[in-house]
DNA sequence: GGTAGGATGGGCT
DNA sequence: GCCCATCCTACCC
């Protein structure tokens, strides 16, 4: 797939709900592999109860309060990696996290790094499942995506597709806000919610 | 097709 | 010591 140019930080240097929904389309590139977003969870300061920058600076979030357009990597259930962007201006939190990806590039890659995968689907539809497909690691955390080998960029040949918005998968507080993002009816999203019409026909993200 | 339960370790009270 | 922004397997229709 040709890409066009990478975001800059002034994309990520907004409001943290209009940096989720604005990344669906647009192409995560590590290295060799690349994949469109197609689903994306916005969290945010103030009440977010369920932000991870809640309790404010620690050690762990101290990047979610830094320059936006920095990764925020954190582990897991002792076994997963989860990507986010930093969003807002810097000193205020909010951070998006990148939940799914249709996978365009570098695909031998991620079966390779993902052997399970029986389908293209299978690749990269989860927040752990993408990290590992892509191979980012919590070594990326704090590196500035606006740069480097860790980018965000326009696809050339936008395509046309709907967002649809539900609540945000595995939360406990704020469980009914809705802010998770997706290009609706897109069969590479995650196994969450989907949107009311989700069962329609899936539109591609590449018109 | 569906779901219940286990793996596994860092962060924070 | 408890919680967790998850995934996979086994097992059951």
């Amino acid at each position: 797939m040709r890409l066009g140019p990478v975001l800059p930080r002034s994309f990520y240097e907004r409001r943290t709900i209009e940096v989720a929904r604005d990344l669906l389309g647009k192409v995560l590139v590590h290295g060799p592999c690349a994949g469109l977003i197609v689903e994306a969870e916005a969290y945010l300061g103030g009440d977010d109860l369920a932000a991870h920058s809640a309790r404010g600076i620690t050690p762990r979030t101290r990047v979610i309060f830094g320059p936006p357009g920095h990764a925020y990597v954190y582990f897991i259930y002792g076994m997963y990696e989860c990507l986010n962007l930093v969003a807002e201006p810097e000193g205020r939190p909010g951070c998006v996290l990148i939940r799914a990806l249709e996978p365009v590039a570098g695909l031998d890659l991620m079966r390779q790094r993902r052997p399970k995968a029986r389908r293209p689907r299978d690749l990269a539809s989860g927040p752990g499942k993408l990290t590992q497909a892509m191979g980012i690691t919590r070594a990326h955390n704090g590196r500035d995506v606006t740069r480097g080998e860790l980018t965000v960029r326009e696809p050339l040949e936008p395509g046309n597709f709907a967002v649809a918005v539900t609540p945000r998968v595995g939360i406990r507080h704020c469980a009914d806000w809705p802010l998770r993002f997706i290009v609706a009816g897109s069969p590479f999203v995650s196994p969450g919610p989907s949107a009311p019409d989700s069962q329609a026909a899936h539109q591609p993200v590449r018109g």
